[in-house]
DNA sequence: TGATAAGTCAACCATATGGGTGAATATTGA
DNA sequence: TCAATATTCACCCATATGGTTGACTTATCA
């Protein structure tokens, strides 16, 4: 998998309700089971249980199994690149301004 | 539409490869028409389109009709929202993280 | 005025997504 | 050993998504 796939990941994990609110519950409560998250929600089990599964595809949750209980844990680094992304987005904006600017600024030369 | 809705639309549109193929076009062309956008992918000036459509719900395109030419604009202030949400993430995690270190010192303490 | 150009709208298609249920698997504990 | 628990897997369903084509509207300009 490519970069820009990954990001594509990241992003459509994050764009779910229930998905960041699951992040939120692991940052704030650190490592929870499966059943505990799900009792945070009015769905059935095996629904969080797939929406896990999107974010632990992103990389954004992380699974450690002890006997018959899966621990998750929240995992923040993937965010860093939609951070990235936006800087860039940002960066090339700035490049375009300055360049007109500078173009404005010749002109008035004249 | 509430905030968390907002979120999702913009964490969505911004999920398409092409979607963000054409805001970084914009980014650094600066405004273009629709069909200017639609050059640079292999795919039919509807779908190009509809992807405008969707970044322009999302809050991240504008457009600007003159005559018959609609000039689209990138808008890179939604994803400030973005950064904001995950700004959040963090801090919570910190503040749990700084919980858990008072914790284990006052434990040290006994 | 009439052809062409720029876009959107509407309908269609295949696949993805978010939800559900029931069965299967693996672990625990009495 | 056997029942209960924790979780995933395999389907099923409705709706959303990303793509297509063809028709429609509005401007432009020769």
């Amino acid at each position: 998998m490519n970069d820009d796939e990954r990001l594509s990941r990241i992003l459509k994990a994050a764009g779910d309700t229930t998905r960041r609110k699951i992040l939120t519950l692991l940052v704030q409560e650190g490592a929870l089971r499966v059943t505990s998250l799900a009792s945070h929600f009015e769905m059935s089990l095996n629904s969080v249980s797939k929406h896990i599964k999107v974010l632990e595809e992103a990389g954004l949750v992380t699974r450690r199994t002890l006997g018959r209980e899966h621990f998750m844990a929240a995992e923040l680094e993937p965010l860093k690149r939609t951070e990235a992304w936006f800087a860039e987005l940002k960066s090339i904006w700035d490049l375009r301004l300055s360049a007109l600017e500078t173009m404005i600024l010749s002109e008035d030369d004249q």
